[in-house]
DNA sequence: ATGGTAATGAGAACCATTTTCAAACCTGAT
DNA sequence: ATCAGGTTTGAAAATGGTTCTCATTACCAT
């Protein structure tokens, strides 16, 4: 593992959650740490393809990545505030592999997102009307 | 409702999944529709906020859209070439309900999709190699 | 027709991400 | 220590999806 991939891995788990790269950047880069954007993003890439992170999108496009812990899981999101919730399916994981067989994919990756309103914003949305 | 508006839930409607802006503008085009992008774009943020399409984030980060409520089903892309596989799964819809449920949340939509090799673009990967 | 308001689209601006490329940095061999 | 080779780095430029600006156009009531 690179240099900058080695620190990038310690921010993020100070962090303890999600970060974008442009975060990343501007928190080691106010820390003294004297890293260039570019070689947050490349260590971000790398470590994604040795599976050490997770990647996922906020709202607006802008992608956040956490150190990959307990595996592989799903999420829950709230449509109007962004909460997250993580979840996971073994029922998901099998069924995913075996449908890719059938139909003869391989190297099948597979994105499970449900969406809708929290708790929260189900009850602010009530009080508006 | 503007026309534009209009007219792109057309498309998404006969595109029956989901799509990019730039897909979707794309594809307008093609069939002869005059609109211009910035048209398209304001039509999906529009239907966003009437909750008319869902919006989620392709591995890359390109922002897609779907018509919400939509007889839905998935898809089992390939990466190479773009293929698609439409697929379905009781059991997957049962399963986000049941775990929408649990956490609180409301108007649970879902999103699931595969994405990986198809067996074509599997066998030229083998003889570029 | 006329005036006013909303809708449209070409182009510019924006910003996260990727690419380029030259300089800095290893590391091992002589 | 010196050198050759590779790898890693980062500043700047390029890319590309999305948003903003604003002049033009379409629409509608009077």
């Amino acid at each position: 593992m690179t240099k900058s991939a080695a620190k990038v891995v310690g921010v993020l788990e100070r962090a303890g959650g999600f970060a974008s790269a442009q975060e990343l950047h501007q928190l080691m880069s106010s820390q003294g740490e004297r890293i260039g954007l570019t070689s947050v993003y490349r260590a971000l890439q790398e470590l994604l393809k040795e599976n050490a992170v997770d990647l996922l999108h906020r709202h607006d496009g802008e992608a956040i990545y956490r150190i990959c812990g307990d595996g592989h899981h799903h999420h829950l999101v709230c449509k109007d505030c962004g909460r997250t919730v993580e979840i996971s399916g073994a029922a998901i994981e099998k069924w995913a592999t075996s449908v890719s067989n059938e139909h003869g994919f391989r190297n099948v990756d597979h994105s499970v997102e449900l969406f809708g309103i929290c708790s929260q914003c189900y009850g602010k949305e009530l009080e508006r009307k």
